[in-house]
DNA sequence: CGATGCCCCTGAGAGC
DNA sequence: TGCTCTCAGGGGCATC
């Protein structure tokens, strides 16, 4: 699944796909992902065009000239793919239905987009495009990793007293929102801090390394079209590079690339933590 | 309130 | 080949 550097990837990819165009006809393929679709999706999709493609944490958020916006979460297996149109050098031609294909748009102009999720972890909804924030999914979300919001004093003010490990705090979306597993491991290891220690025991300095780490390695797998492991792909079909930067995520046993120690490997709220005991304290 | 587990679901890969 | 088991970019929700 995708974290934010995914998600802005396959926005980049899908913005100019979208934007400006109506929505000729919405194929709806099941009622629901992890929640219902909200009722009349089809008809509340169809003739509407989208002005607008944004992000806010993992989530996409189509602007509707009709005054809603569409939003859609990958959850962890979701893609998007587009066909029949120009993107980049490549012309997509339309693929056959593929299994777990859910939503199907066809635009003016012959694009299609397809949102396609195996476990169905995603989500898909409107709501009205004045309140998007009011949306019971973002409400309750921390600032954007990469917006003015996320500092150093922020940080440690929110780590501060905290018995939870500094990891579980920074997957914690209402404290920052848009990190996941791979890039909290990443982050951490470039700050040199444990992803076990204590978010209490973090000291200032400390803070400040994460802050930056943080920032870092999202605009750095930005950069690098996001981490393609397993069902991720680009908007136009293509992998993203980022994981053969991974220094620790995944890499149990293997070298760290500062300090040569074996990388260990850890189980923290039931997900698999990675970090150099060699180099992070 | 804060911390921790469980659960939703399918598929891939390892081991036998 | 086929079974069983473990694990996977998330996160809401119940429980202590």
């Amino acid at each position: 699944m995708p974290e934010l550097p995914e998600v802005e990837t396959v926005r980049r990819g899908l913005e100019p796909v979208l934007a400006g165009h109506v929505i000729l006809h919405a194929d709806v393929r099941r009622p629901d992902l992890r929640w219902p679709f909200p009722p009349g999706l089809a008809p509340r999709l169809t003739g509407a065009r989208v002005e607008s493609l944004g992000r806010r944490s993992k989530y996409l958020l189509a602007g509707l000239d009709r005054g809603e916006t569409l939003i859609v979460h990958l959850g962890m297996s979701g893609r998007i793919l587009v066909s029949g149109a120009q993107v980049g050098a490549f012309h997509h031609p339309h693929p056959a239905p593929e299994k777990h294909d859910h939503l199907v748009l066809d635009l003016d102009g012959g694009a299609r987009i397809t949102l396609n999720d195996a476990r169905r972890f995603g989500a898909v909804d409107l709501w009205p495009s004045d309140a998007i924030g009011g949306h019971r999914l973002l409400a309750g979300l921390g600032p954007e990793p990469l917006g003015n919001g996320f500092d150093a004093p922020y940080l440690a003010g929110r780590m501060a007293g905290r018995l939870a490990p500094v990891k579980a705090v920074l997957l914690d979306q209402r404290i920052v929102a848009g990190l996941g597993n791979i890039y909290v491991c990443e982050a951490l290891w470039r700050a040199r801090v444990s992803p076990l220690r204590l978010a209490r025991d973090v000291g200032p300095g400390e803070a400040e390394a994460i802050v930056a780490a943080v920032r870092g390695v999202l605009i750095d797998a930005i950069d690098a079209g996001g981490s393609s492991l397993r069902d991720y792909r680009r908007a136009d079909g293509e992998l993203g590079y980022f994981q053969h930067a991974f220094a620790v995520y995944g890499r149990e046993g293997g070298a760290c690339p500062r300090c040569g120690t074996a990388i260990a490997r850890s189980v923290q709220s039931g997900r698999s933590s990675f970090h150099c005991p060699g180099c992070q304290s």
